[in-house]
DNA sequence: GAAATATAGTTACATATGAAACTATATTAG
DNA sequence: CTAATATAGTTTCATATGTAACTATATTTC
């Protein structure tokens, strides 16, 4: 029987990286368009708003680790955030340079509102899967995390 | 036990979607920068010629079918390869609004050098994996693409 | 067989993105 | 204590990308 780690012809169909980043972009547009039809939020501001919600007054670097976005990224959220009123900033007494984020009220409501949102659209994605398949996407996903990126070992 | 389908906390880094486009986002960064380093190929323009080595002298519509990319991205790579001189294209005899386009002997060639590139970086990726635990992976990624796209039913 | 409509592909424009330069504050070395 | 270096975050600039408008050819309708 033909083992397909001996492959030398390349299908892009079936072509791992191919096939994960077509599935990435489907799920990902899918679900941008719920946050910004409901809250007008792209999906980086979006991110921001999720971390600081499971913490609250961290910095922006620390936004960056969390959300694997670049800085200049987490930057360009966090100023049309503020700007939005769905977050606040307060400089930090020991480091000038860092400042503190979190929530305003204003964001923890819309927060409150989309979580139960991107939920749903998890559970609809992973309903095509029983619980067991699940338990394995987890754990197959967490290996390829691992092999994408070696270094990483922060998750 | 707690049963994940009743979550109703949002944890960023368990959310799949997330993990999906981090995933992704890494993998293809990695094997776009091959593409670049090697070849100066980006990753669109890749995906166009390994098309037409999988399939002669097809449209530029129907790379964007094969492809996933919409018909813009088609153009400006397609107009670049043209460019570079990797692909050829040749008016439909038929059609007037058509066009034929397929690899030159030096789209081949470098075709012929980067498909063992590509396949490489697969390789690497799913080592991680059993061949068991490929195979599952293969069905759930199946099942998860028709549950993001109901409507593809072409692949 | 002309007018209306559809399709293939390109161009233009507005916006998103990333890399590098920059500003401001902290830390380290001597 | 001052100079050199590091870090947090922003701005600038060049490029990438998506949407909509456009051109050219085909097809359909009457």
């Amino acid at each position: 029987m033909p083992d397909p780690a001996d492959k030398t012809v390349l299908r892009l169909r079936e072509f791992l990286p191919y096939r994960l980043s077509v599935l990435s972009n489907t799920v990902s547009r899918g679900i941008a368009d719920l946050y910004d039809r409901a809250f007008g939020l792209s999906i980086w501001q979006w991110r921001v708003m999720a971390v600081l919600g499971e913490n609250a007054a961290i910095t922006a670097t620390e936004i960056g680790q969390f959300t694997a976005m670049d800085k200049v990224a987490v930057s360009r959220a966090v100023a049309s955030l503020l700007d939005s009123g769905h977050i606040a900033r307060e400089a930090s007494l020991e480091d000038g340079r860092r400042a503190l984020l979190s929530l305003t009220a204003k964001g923890k409501d819309v927060y409150e509102q989309i979580v139960p949102i991107a939920l749903g659209a998890e559970r609809n994605l992973v309903s095509a899967l029983s619980a067991e398949e699940h338990a394995q996407l987890d754990g197959l996903m967490e290996k390829l995390a691992r092999a994408a990126a070696p270094d990483r070992d922060l998750w």
